[in-house]
DNA sequence: GGGATATTAGGACAAGCGTCCTATGCGTTG
DNA sequence: CAACGCATAGGACGCTTGTCCTAATATCCC
């Protein structure tokens, strides 16, 4: 029992770390001293360093799924959640500002490595993409949902790219303002006039 | 004589290894190989691993200038200027979608690394930005030139990020569309009310 | 409580890395 | 032609890496 507790925590350590140094510049040495065991240990646990980076990867698919599905349970409308996710990069802007987006960095650390488990990182980006696609199609968007889909998360690529650049916290709050408003002509009862969305946006910044 | 020709096949191939495969991942050995020379040769025209990625990045500052100021002298309208920039993602779309944006993935990389050269390597988005802004203020937009130059960038860096995750083509030519057409409200005999341009994009993607 | 099993520690190992040193070739110059 | 300086080659070094092995310890069941 302690043993699973055990890699709960080299998977958890792994994370954070390959998030803040990469994948291949953080070493087992730096995982086993965040994580107060030895470094021969591990491959109790594991069979290779690729084998935790699976772990990692696998537990960031199931949080992502978990906080899509309560994203669902918590906004009736299709539009909301969408704007959830917009507000991913404002909510994480300090991790973003220091770190990045974990998910573009790793998909393109590991494409830069060749890394065989470049195709499960790609999963992240897969997995975002269905479930935005799925919110414009519920919104009456269907022939277009994939396109506004990969609009949406170019944006958020976009933004954290040069937030983590240039530290800029003012410039995130701008371009999700300016995503709130172009977003405003896919809501559901939206008349393709309204701004409506920009205000309530700019009240919440103040 | 020789001995500068050697300097600029050693930076000339750095700079496509640092590019394709990352930079601390790229090997003396690797540079050797594509170069021809012997590993212990490299001391004799760079002191340090880090003195080739110094030389780099200004490379590639060198030739950014010389590829803004050429935009310059071919296009009069600052608005075809800001076009030339967004046509990058098309251009150059075949390394993008094998190896993302030269700038982004560089300094995102450096940054995680800790690396010194990451102030340097930051330098070419900042040549971008500088320009893009001066472009804008040409265009008579001086208040919200910035901004409207980081939007500009954000662009680049999040087509780029998942024009190389999907490797889509489609979807680079999509997005240009949209920026083409968001960016007719900018141009110079251009009114602020109208909103053709997202008539402009549907129709193109249908 | 004792024995089997699960878990951990720590060192050994080969390979790869950036770096450095020294000897060799080459071309220009006096 | 000799001599000097530029340019190159190739191996040795110390270090870190991921991996593996074996001994020691903790935990649980009977």
């Amino acid at each position: 029992m302690g043993g699973a507790t055990t890699r709960a925590h080299i998977v958890e350590a792994a994370d954070q770390l390959f998030y803040r140094q990469g994948y291949e510049n953080t070493s087992f040495a730096a995982i086993a001293e965040a994580v107060h065991i030895s470094r021969g240990n591990f491959y109790y646990h594991f069979k290779s360093k690729d084998d935790i980076l699976d772990a990692v990867i696998a537990v960031r698919l199931d949080g992502t799924r978990r906080m899509l599905e309560q994203w669902e349970a918590e906004e009736a409308d299709p539009a909301d959640r969408i704007r959830r996710f917009v507000e991913i990069v404002v909510t994480n802007r300090a991790d973003i500002q220091s770190y990045g987006c974990p998910v573009g960095t790793l998909t393109t650390e590991l494409a830069k490595l060749g890394h065989p488990a470049l195709g499960e990182a790609n999963g992240l980006f897969t997995l975002f993409r269905a479930w935005l696609r799925e919110q414009f199609t519920q919104l009456g968007h269907e022939t277009e949902a994939d396109a506004l889909a990969m609009h949406v998360l170019a944006f958020s690529q976009g933004v954290a790219t040069l937030a983590h650049a240039f530290g800029d916290e003012d410039f995130i709050r701008r371009e999700v303002q300016r995503m709130h408003d172009w977003l405003s002509q896919y809501s559901a009862g939206a008349r393709r006039t309204t701004h409506a969305a920009s205000e309530d946006t700019a009240s919440a910044n103040a």
